[in-house]
DNA sequence: TTGGCTATTTGAATCGTTTCATCACGTGTG
DNA sequence: CACACGTGATGAAACGATTCAAATAGCCAA
């Protein structure tokens, strides 16, 4: 028994300081120590073997009566707690998932999070989630560092860029990846996605249909397929009305609150104003809300608004916003389901790709049956 | 050289199939095979032993120019990502930073998280994030779960609950702890909080000098000091405006949404109404302001209304809600270079306990100086 | 040529688990 | 009584890295 070099306080048992071990004193002398106990003290103690003791950590249930109790007590006594490190690295898999978010300040991402959080703690996984504030760079150092953690999977809604490099040496790693709502570029993955098409279509059908015309669309950035396929919607919208799409209408932002704002101005100070603005995720809509209070537009009545995303939900907006809601909760559920399933070998095959369908939740920002054109706009707010 | 048994494609180099190592096939056959080359194989092609190899991934300017080529040449031709599970055991650190928040869906914590996630990734520590929907038995187990992992640190905002024989343990156990936003009760550890008090106390200080009077609480889980430190601000600036306090108007929430709605519902409906709100969390707000909505009910014209957090923020509110702000980003960062500053063992001693300071925000929710009693309500939206 | 010294390089031991071949110990059978 | 057999329990090897004592190589002087 030695004082342990570090605390000064703690003793060391024999496992950690003996004869046969006289290296620890290198981790020691670099000032950390942990006190935690190991199998092979819960084995002295309970006077066994340390496979004896495994078997009983794992249920085996070859373990007679006796010896079981012996080593729970002995357990108990110690506050052991298995070092998963140890295991993983025996095993070689480490029960964690990576889950690469572009903004987690966008609520639509937590609301993913809590529905792989959910599942991966059913099966005992461990989700470790990471942002890419929208940056490939980033995404590039944070997959570096999860394949370096040997992570058994990863949930990946990726940052957009033409490049998908390093996505693909990820994969032909071997490690099993799982694209939700945004796919990669280029590349075959196990998805889940939305099927974005319908909702631009849902959406932009309904606004033709109440009688809009002129409808703006602040797209996502075109590197992003979601963000194509959601004004692909809308041009199918217009094509099955029989309208054409003009060009100046469409305006490409990149899902981030400043470019809603900005482009929203824009629109708002062109001669000729649009009837409406279908936006194509919540956040830019916050910004677009933002330039309507400090121009003083009011909707419905001087504009239409409809938008991707019931970020902010059904509260506080009056009048509220029509939306497409995406089934957030459900896509990180599935996704997590999907990419364990993978991991287990449970799935053989192909990629599969799930795609789940987005409601339109009509509102009273587009109630107007004959919406007003330019006109009637009080004076800015200041 | 060996096919592998589970994908059937790959060629297993010797280092993972030889005479010497016949139990690979021990993972092979539960169908798990990941190629990842190992330091032995980067060695081999390299024609130098491990340690040099260790030693050029580590920097140690001691390799000479020649090898230190010929293994970084092989490190790229293999692909090659350093095994962080092996390392982190026998350095017996992980570089992983567990993080503990209780409702993710409210974006005051996605915040707390970037601010600590890009403390964390600049000192190479990776953040895991985990979610207890505010429910203590969640708590222990994602703590269990962190501690198996043994990650080297805590970043916790803890769980409503006077139990805190779980943190405890942890605590004895040698894992710094790093207390955020919430203090755990009980146990002196390191801490960034907000100064609650100040916050509650500036804010009502504010309805009172604007003329408010009969000002009801929506006060969070009184198990909460936080929640208690709020009310305190609210008791002392009607103790410095010499005004007694009604034990009717302070009702107690749970800090999230559905608590908020509930209680407004119950305020709404007495004969007496108060004059104003002040309510202690921005997600019970989200429900006041349903409430509010369903009633029929205008602020300021008909009540006032005031809150801790500004998580809609300037976006989109008409009229705008004035607001005690916390400097969110701020107190991830801070907790997670405090928590790596004790890991790193560069903060010796007592428990340290940062207090940020919030920031009131007067918009127009209390803007009035003569509020209107009960009056004026316009019908419900139905 | 040899010895001494420094600058590199090596490789065995170790971290805390799991796994599985082997062993010990009764027990029942011929 | 000898033997086979089954049930538990054991413990050594292995996972992939780091570390450091020891070996080696290179160089210069004697």
């Amino acid at each position: 028994m030695f004082r342990c070099f570090a605390c000064g306080i703690c003793l060391h048992a024999p496992a950690i300081i003996s004869p046969t071990t006289p290296k620890p004193l290198q981790s020691l002398r670099r000032g950390r120590c942990s006190h935690m106990s190991t199998i092979v003290e819960v084995a002295k103690r309970a006077g066994v073997s340390v496979g004896t003791v495994s078997n009983v950590l794992s249920g085996n249930p070859s373990v007679g009566r006796e010896l079981r109790e012996r080593v729970e007590a002995a357990i108990r006594a110690l506050d052991y707690h298995p070092n998963e490190i140890a295991r993983s690295l025996k095993v070689k898999q480490t029960y964690m998932l990576g889950m690469v978010l572009p903004d987690i300040t966008n609520p639509f991402f937590p609301d993913i999070m809590r529905g792989a959080e959910e599942k991966a703690l059913q099966r005992r996984y461990l989700l470790v989630t990471a942002n890419t504030d929208e940056q490939i760079e980033r995404e590039q150092s944070i997959l570096a560092a999860l394949r370096s953690r040997r992570v058994d999977g990863i949930l990946l809604a990726c940052a957009p860029g033409k490049d998908s490099g390093h996505i693909r040496r990820v994969v032909e790693a071997g490690i099993p990846v799982v694209c939700l709502d945004r796919a990669a570029v280029g590349i075959k993955l196990d998805s889940v996605l939305l099927d974005n098409v319908r909702g631009g279509q849902d959406c932009v059908r309904h606004l033709l249909r109440v009688g809009y015309r002129n409808i703006a669309v602040i797209t996502g950035p075109h590197k992003l397929q979601i963000a194509r396929e959601r004004l692909r919607g809308y041009v199918e919208a217009h094509r099955e009305a029989h309208l054409d799409v003009n060009r100046e209408l469409i305006l490409e932002g990149d899902f981030r609150e400043e470019s809603g704002y900005r482009i929203a101005k824009e629109l708002l100070l062109r001669r000729v104003r649009p009837s409406a603005i279908f936006v194509c995720n919540g956040m830019m809509t916050l910004g677009v809300l933002q330039a309507f209070e400090e121009m003083g537009v009011h909707y419905p009545e001087d504009l239409g608004l409809a938008t991707f995303d019931d970020i902010v939900g059904d509260h506080s907006f009056y009048p509220r916003l029509t939306v497409v809601a995406q089934p957030t909760y459900e896509m990180g559920a599935q996704g997590a389901d999907l990419l364990m399933d993978r991991i287990d070998g449970k799935l053989k095959g192909k990629p599969l790709i799930v795609r789940l369908k987005p409601t339109l939740t009509v509102r009273s920002s587009t109630k107007t049956q004959n919406p007003v054109a330019v006109s009637s706009l009080r004076p800015a707010a200041l």
